[in-house]
DNA sequence: TTGTAAGCGTTATCAC
DNA sequence: GTGATAACGCTTACAA
């Protein structure tokens, strides 16, 4: 059944059906009326690609992810979907979810999607400060919106959360109850948010006089085997710290189990802050503290901007920096010996452990 | 730049330069070599909404999740779309991933694929028993395959895993080890994979001779919480069972957590099973015993269903059951105390605690 | 208010 | 080997 046939049943042409079905205002009441009901009696659904092709719309929206691998075992995943999906949904437009294959770029998908014209716009997530999609599509002046910053958010719709004043609060909450040694699980700096982050931590740590030891600051990646890998390796550090950020929730929960496994009981011997408050952080053990990030939201508000993108509206207008909430549960705590922690490690200089008897007391065995 | 412009550029038809590029073999090598080379100096790239109208295929295969909400938390939904996704890319088919809203049924936003000649096939998880999206698909003979079996699985393609085995392999094992008391953490039993696999449970039972006491099974649902929730009613239950297992990892995770808030060690008071092996359950404390489920190639598997069946194939040759594997870590061990468990506990009736004195030694308080 | 007809950019069917 | 030309099923000027 299509629209010829239905028009040929009706005895109208396909004009006014057609306009009687999509809701325009000159057919008059009687007629939409019998139009519409003969359409449901016989079961009549518009052919998508043909209207597709007619309208010059494709009605569909891309999702690349950086790497879909990021999101393996990362329960957030489905949220940040769900948001999306629920407002393409209401707008009748679809969600095409292209999967980069490993040893492939992003950037060679959203080609794909843009010169083939499978897409009106497109979602981008976890942007690298330097992105090639970006370049690609702002060079264009394609339609997206970002998941994220980078160099060139000027130039785009981005929904972000404040990550350098997320870590920023975090680390000011840790020098607040006392630490000094504060060690930072990051991730690969090409993120962009993996700088933003590490903005907050070394301006909250510069304001309180310490350049921190290189050996804090780790570059793990994502995920509980990373978190507990890194953690490991600092707390065979001397001095050791005494809190640990982490770049995300199952780092933060990676770490958390490490240091169990090292007779350290979180939020008391070490403190752990995460990030992103997936589920598991409120039913870690501790705990965990961490940045709320309504994903959801996000994804809602990333597909309402690609939406408006399309009705014209400009990209300078759809910037939304959220503010970051610190959710403290149990896992941040005073440092164990706050009196030593604060005269001694402070003063520890940037790169090699001090020469005895240089500077500073040591720390006792 | 489009087909017309191309051609004529070239000085040949809109025909010969659209087989050049498809490859067919009546064109002469000289011309293809032209149209090819040409074609990619002037960055021309097919309209893939034109090819699908006039080709009639859409190239795009749609993933209904049951309900996307099952995933919130869920780290193993993007190990399923990657599995789908490359698979999908690799033939130059997209995926189009329907998110059911809440409130709206998964049958509808089928519905809306099909009618609406969106998707050349379907792929569908978590199957119901009875489920309406089955039902609908394949009363229309529409191509598509499922992640689960349901009633009419004899008529459509579909991967499962042994779910019945793969409990009836963790139920004996619990029973090897000393356990008579076995509760089982399910969910809702609409779902075909959740009555498969009691009734694995309840076949060892059975041939151990144990009919469960009504209030060892639960059906309490997906997710830590749920898990917790059930393991810790499950512990003021008398006698207490000593052996919980669980429909999802992140149960069984959530039964351990709230088994070691009881004082209770998991693998040591009480045992634990999960389902899937996830991520997490490598790293869990203690290390969760579980049933492997490969995701990643289920997905990958479903894909290909879907393909071949456009290709033609017969869904009766694209049905695969795969053989579940036990993976024993460290959450399961004998019961605390194996004569009282094995003595007494077998006997308990189907319904109500016994009476005092009726019949059977009760444990001690 | 309704109808005619020209696209949209391909692929497919024929002739040549 | 190559080229007209007709679909594909809809939307949308424009005409009536």
């Amino acid at each position: 059944m299509n629209l010829k046939e239905l028009s040929r049943r009706l005895g109208l042409s396909m004009t006014t059906v057609s306009r009687a079905l999509n809701g325009y205002s000159d057919v008059s009441p009687r007629t939409r009326e019998r139009v519409v009901s003969m359409a449901r009696e016989l079961g009549y659904a518009p052919n998508a690609t043909a209207r597709r092709l007619s309208s010059g719309r494709s009605e569909t929206i891309g999702f690349v992810p950086q790497s879909l691998a990021a999101y393996y075992g990362n329960p957030y995943f489905a949220d940040l979907l769900a948001g999306i999906g629920e407002t393409l949904h209401a707008a009748n437009f679809d969600l095409v979810l292209a999967c980069v294959p490993e040893g492939e770029a992003p950037l060679d998908v959203c080609r794909k999607l843009v010169e083939g014209r499978r897409v009106d716009g497109l979602i981008l997530d976890r942007t690298f400060t330097a992105d090639p999609r970006v370049e690609y599509l702002a060079g264009r002046g394609f339609p997206f919106a970002t998941l994220g910053r980078d160099r060139q958010a000027a130039r785009h719709a981005f929904v972000d959360l404040d990550g350098e004043r997320a870590l920023e609060m975090a680390t000011m909450r840790l020098l607040e109850l006392g630490h000094r040694e504060i060690a930072f699980i990051a991730a690969d700096p090409r993120f962009n948010f993996v700088r933003e982050r590490l903005a907050g931590y070394r301006r909250a740590l510069a304001r309180a006089g310490i350049v921190p030891r290189r050996e804090l600051l780790r570059h793990d990646g994502f995920g509980e085997e990373a978190g507990a890998r890194a953690a490991r390796a600092l707390m065979r550090l001397r001095p050791r710290p005494t809190a640990l950020l982490c770049i995300e929730d199952l780092t933060a929960i990676g770490a958390m189990r490490a240091l169990r496994g090292l007779g350290l009981r979180p939020g008391r011997e070490v403190s752990v802050i995460g990030y992103n408050d997936i589920p598991l952080a409120r039913v870690a053990e501790p705990p965990l503290s961490t940045i709320r990030m309504p994903i959801r939201d996000a994804g809602r508000r990333l597909a309402a901007m690609v939406l408006a993108l399309l009705d014209g509206a400009d990209p300078g207008e759809l910037q939304e920096i959220w503010e970051p909430e610190l959710i403290l549960r149990e896992s941040d705590g005073p440092p164990p010996d706050p009196a030593a922690a604060a005269e001694g490690a402070a003063r520890i200089p940037l790169s090699a452990p001090p020469a005895a008897g240089r500077r500073g007391p040591r720390r006792p065995p």
